[in-house]
DNA sequence: ACTCTATAGGGTAAAAACAGCTTTTTTTGG
DNA sequence: CCAAAAAAAGCTGTTTTTACCCTATAGAGT
């Protein structure tokens, strides 16, 4: 059968499962890999073709522009292309913050190919797709009706850079003489972050950071 | 051209990777995957067929049996079968600890396929695939002659519960109550721990262990 | 009997966690 | 443009936890 092909493009930083994950779905004969690309620059700049992708398989935490960002910027720019958030967890932040950024649809890299098949169909053909792990946190969402506990965590440029020194055998005194900022003001960073992640240790904030894919090490 | 293909195998814990990664290999003509694997026990039950790879991709960190004891597993049980190592992180204590256990290379799950193609003819014609980083490790080691420094991390069973729980928001307290420990031996731990890791702070310890592919998150 | 290891202990100094408040800088709306 | 408001940065404390000493005992294996 030759239908149509549904064409993608796949944006992760990991060259062997980009690619990997290019053939894999080539196979399957109902898609078509237009190009895949390192970050969420990089996909900018290959998206000049004459030929545009349906749906743009994401990943989230990428260098340079990350998955949250790139996906506003489609939005803007390209509201009609479909975007499919790929992520190794499946914790409520990044869930709620990339359907927030517009994705489509959410989906874990522990899937089988038939499943990613079926999402990248359903998402091409209705504009989104919503599997168990998406429904479930949304039900929640609403009935608990807790809009700040779910909320997608936005860092200022500081706070981010604090919370990878974090990531470190360094001393909060350290990381002040670092960025260069008296050591009260990084304790203030510590604790709105440890509001924002709901931790009580630099311990779970670093973990909490790196589920929510804030941060990479 | 039709020359004998490579045949290889694949364990890995991440499906769509694995996948991915077989139907691109496939693709290069040169290497036929005879199967994939989820971990080293799974990997076991599958090797019983008529025909065995040459090269198994390994990768380290897996649920139910990691790589470190699927290589030595392999080398004691079926020792002509090679292994390449595949790994997200280029630290010294899995490159030394998998080639120890007896794997005849290292790949970061970073490179390109071609260089994975290469690195499997390498390590099927030679036993063995020496590239820039597992030689830059090797010489270093050679050059500062410090085999405590740079030797594979050894844990026991408790060690090994123990930075697990460490990843988290308890105290060492609460970590001591779960484990049903006094809280000085939880600290012998921590000390021990500390030294292997060459640390100084829980925090340390944490983004040491996953670095060096010990836990999971 | 001796060594080795796992467990447990006491004590201390440093770092982290938490609270409440002031000053400076930036934003922004009248 | 100026002043109010908001945000960012900085300070003074206290309490809890962590990090790091050094010592002791019970059991396993030699």
């Amino acid at each position: 059968m030759q239908t149509n092909k549904i064409n993608i493009a796949i944006v992760d930083d990991h060259t062997l499962f980009r690619q990997g994950l290019a053939h894999l779905l080539t196979e399957s004969n109902e898609i078509n890999v237009l190009f895949d690309a390192d970050n969420g620059a990089d996909m900018i700049k290959k998206l000049c073709g004459e030929v545009m992708p349906e749906v743009i398989l994401m990943d989230i935490t990428m260098p340079i522009m990350d998955g949250y960002e790139t996906t506003k910027w489609l939005k803007d720019n390209h509201p009609e292309i479909n975007v499919l958030a790929l992520s190794m967890f499946e914790e409520d932040k990044p869930i709620i913050g990339m359907l927030k950024s517009g994705a489509g649809g959410y989906m874990l890299k522990q899937s089988k190919a038939a499943d990613l098949v079926s999402a990248i169909k359903g998402i091409a053909s209705q504009s989104f797709y919503i599997n168990e792990l998406v429904s479930g946190k949304l039900l929640r969402n609403i009935q608990n009706n807790q809009p700040v506990k779910n909320a997608p965590i936005g860092l200022n440029p500081n706070e981010l850079k604090f919370l990878e020194l974090c990531c470190s055998d360094l001393t909060y005194k350290q990381i002040a003489d670092m960025m260069n900022l008296s050591p009260h003001t990084i304790d203030n960073y510590r604790e709105a972050l440890f509001q924002k992640f709901e931790v009580k240790s630099r311990t779970g904030l670093v973990i909490s950071a790196l589920k929510n894919e804030l941060i990479k090490i």
